[in-house]
DNA sequence: AAGTGGTCTAGACCACCGT
DNA sequence: CGGTGGTCTAGACCACTTC
């Protein structure tokens, strides 16, 4: 976090989560944020991208830089990387680890991860409750090799901040399939639904910058209760 | 279209579709990109990063630029504006139009518009046929003064290439709200399956480059046919 | 050490919005 | 017409990978 679009993005990010713009949904302009920050306009129209990807804002040329409308529900935001813990802030977050161990990938997996069979893998699967009710089944696979180290305790609260945070990895992008199916017998119990009640999955390929992967994860969502957000922009 | 940047990221993106990259997986670097182009290197950087975003590459530093994996099978592709028609492109898609006429919104409607009820709109009501089974029912609303016309001939082809081509409306955004639940009667008779059985519905709110809202849309998809790809970076 | 992408600056000119 | 974003250039220096 060492370089200054990021470091002024971060502070814009957070001025627009507490609302400071909220009178005039409008951004200071490329000028003013130049002055404000001391920087040149490029690195201001970096910062600004980011915002913009993010999905904070939008561009008017001609006339400026506007709020876009706050998601009013809690949804899980398509665009970040964290799963629950950053997005349903609103909420109370409990997680459960269900099972913890370490296990060597078979033809499937290691095809999938891009790796050879008998690698080392993590395999965690926690459920995810949201105020008190069931919510989410997540089943990951990390590479042993990138992630060396998962107890229960960490796995209890957020990995992500433990990747990022602790291992520092470099995580570069991320494939994400969306579909949904009817649930298992054994789900259904975890999510307390019927069985052969619907049921909504991501399955989520996740990249280093140099382009390994390390984590291959799917997660299950109770059908009533989550609702993914994708926002885009197009230019 | 006029651009230097965009014109360029056409021809990468076409070029990479086509396999030219693919025995390397590599491609040219910066610098040799900024020769064949005649272009600043920052140009070159605007063009690369516009297919990061699309999903297709990814930057390594100090290494070079890399291919992402194709996806094999045909999904649709959240980050996309088309709906259909330019993301299964292997396959062989009708629309058959159900229903369309003008309308004046309700408060609901008028509300998730940000408009005045009684504010016409076009509806529109369309069944999705892919190789010959049912895919999906989509329902839209444009706003007439944005869409000053509308017909079943346009509407059995694609809206979208009407809209941009014909009409040369500048889309900025969209918000896309993604989840499940069980199937109404109707729709499962539209789409050939049992009622109660999953549908997967994407909610899709889509704004011009001013943020007015000229569209909302609901679709909804054969839970065992779709399959929804976001690819995201992180950065 | 050479190659390649990442960050940053300073400045020019264009395109669109609103008054 | 003034204000504001959009495109583009030229050049400098840094950070990471590869050999």
């Amino acid at each position: 976090m060492s370089v200054k679009y990021k470091k002024i993005a971060e502070i814009l990010e957070k001025d627009i989560r507490d609302g400071k713009f909220n009178e005039t949904k409008k951004l200071p302009t490329e000028e003013e944020l130049m002055n404000i920050f001391q920087v040149s306009r490029n690195t201001i129209r970096k910062v600004v991208s980011q915002l913009v990807n993010r999905g904070y804002i939008f561009q008017v040329q001609g006339s400026g830089m506007f709020l876009r409308e706050a998601p009013i529900t809690d949804y899980i935001n398509l665009g970040s990387l964290r799963g629950l813990t950053k997005n349903l802030a609103s909420q109370n977050i409990e997680t459960k680890v269900v099972e913890l161990h370490v296990m060597e990938a078979d033809e499937t997996l290691a095809e999938r991860m891009q790796c050879q069979a008998g690698t080392k893998l993590y395999f965690v699967k926690r459920l995810r409750i949201v105020d008190g009710k069931a919510f989410s089944i997540e089943i990951s696979h990390f590479k042993k090799d990138v992630v060396p180290y998962l107890n229960n305790e960490i796995a209890s609260s957020s990995i992500y901040s433990y990747l990022i945070e602790d291992l520092q990895l470099n995580i570069g992008f991320a494939d994400k399939v969306i579909h949904c199916e009817k649930i298992d017998k054994e789900s259904a119990q975890l999510l307390e639904v019927h069985e052969h009640d619907p049921a909504l999955l991501i399955e989520n390929t996740v990249y280093l910058i140099n382009g390994t992967i390390f984590e291959l994860s799917q997660s299950m969502f109770h059908y009533q209760k989550a609702r993914l957000l994708n926002r885009i922009t197009f230019k």
